[in-house]
DNA sequence: CGTCAATGGTCTGGAGTCGGACCATTGGGT
DNA sequence: ACCCAATGGTCCGACTCCAGACCATTGACG
């Protein structure tokens, strides 16, 4: 192989990466189950209906109702018919527990370090925007009040209303494409992040952190929110290799 | 519509985005286009074969094969039959015009922000990752190549080997994740680039805010490769503006 | 107490895509 | 001069997916 063919195929890796995940079928079921998982939609909630559902992920109604099918097998989800019907989540979070972890981790792979990365540059930059963008009242008080939530949160639905938390933090940069990166990334960690045992003294320092990142942001303070992030993700990081050494 | 309703509307546009872009033939057509307009293949440069480069790109030979008679029709692309065949690039930058690039922006719309927001994002926090890696070798030498490349360019190849040195540093921080996005989010910005008209004097400054972001990544330096690619882009963002205002 | 609108459940024809086999062409190597 | 390996060119059967229509069910509302 030449010197220039090597460099072709180092450099056509991000360029000529698959088109298409995997089968439309497949990709519908890890989206519905992350949007559980990520805690959008809690245990009894309704999700959209199917038509609108198929609609917002660009796939038939054949194919939606195929992944919900899937779904529903794995009790996560429970169809009802008839007006006001619709398909509610049944799933409810584990326990978290570090053999999930590992394995989690087993199946993430080399590709670990790439997401955390890949997350870290995202998220931190998406507080830095979201600080230096005049944020308009109503979405002062959506992030004060996702924080507010979290801080209230039973234990059981810490995870969920943290993934809330930091998913808002990407819509209030006002870039969609910036907005589904982050949720994207953190679909990919989320496995791993909800297997983390959370002690009391975690969820402290995390509290602190979130409340130095909404008043850095709120305050217009870029460099303050990337540096909160920052510190935020990698305490979060570091935790995650603890329980993996 | 209830406030809850509402909410959901709104934190779901993440997660429920579509699955598949469009039909594999159309995506396909594009990225062989912006592989083209990203300056990866030149003039005369020979694409990999079509068995190699749809098992690359995850989708049929018939299909890629499509797309490849769309790019010989737009005259972008040429084939060869017999061993030491295949296809050839024939696509040649067009001039820079101020019309196409109110034309390209026009086309974008309001995704224009959201495009540049991203960008930023992506790729500032790729620099200061670069920066903060360890580099072999080989991969501080790759850098310093790219930058001596474009140095020396020619006014024509300039654009190509901008896009391919911005690249490179994506693909440094060795996050495979983190080099396609900021691929992706180029492409989207790559009409508007490629039509902005570089006059001596952008080409000066261009250049002396990529050795200082060069100088920083080899240095270990985050923060400063931080703060160099935010000036340069920012330097790009508003070279941008002033042509569309 | 009936209506009916919104929902999930089912079916079908057709378009898109895939994987694989086979053909045609070419030029360097023997 | 011939061979043959690697390439583009062509075709086909199977599977996935889509768009739309129609049916069945339910419960709030008049």
């Amino acid at each position: 192989m030449t010197r220039e063919q090597a460099r072709l195929d180092w450099e056509t890796g991000a360029i000529f990466r698959p088109v298409r995940t995997g089968n439309a079928f497949e990709e519908t079921v890890e989206r519905l189950l992350q949007a559980i998982k990520l805690g959008v939609f809690g245990h009894g909630d309704r999700l959209p209906a199917e038509r609108d559902l198929a609609a917002r992920l660009g796939v038939s109604r054949e194919t939606l109702r195929e992944a919900l099918r899937t779904l529903r097998q794995a009790d996560c989800v429970e169809p009802r018919r008839g007006r006001y019907g619709g398909t509610f989540v049944t799933y409810r979070m584990p326990e978290p527990d570090v053999a999930d972890l590992r394995r989690a981790a087993q199946d993430l792979g080399g590709a670990l370090e790439d997401a955390l990365t890949y997350r870290q540059v995202l998220e931190v930059g998406a507080a830095e925007a979201a600080a230096r963008r005049s944020l308009s009242p109503g979405q002062r008080a959506h992030l004060e009040d996702r924080l507010a939530e979290l801080d209230a949160a039973p234990a059981e639905q810490y995870r969920r209303l943290d993934s809330r938390f930091h998913l808002a933090i990407g819509e209030l940069t006002g870039s969609p494409a910036l907005a589904a990166a982050i949720a994207g990334a953190r679909m990919r960690l989320n496995d791993l992040l909800n297997a983390i045992p959370m002690l009391e003294r975690n969820i402290e320092h995390a509290a602190e952190q979130h409340r130095a990142m909404v008043r850095a942001i709120l305050d217009g303070d870029g460099d303050g929110a990337r540096r909160a992030t920052e510190e935020h993700l990698a305490a979060t990081a570091s935790l995650l290799r603890a329980f993996l050494a």
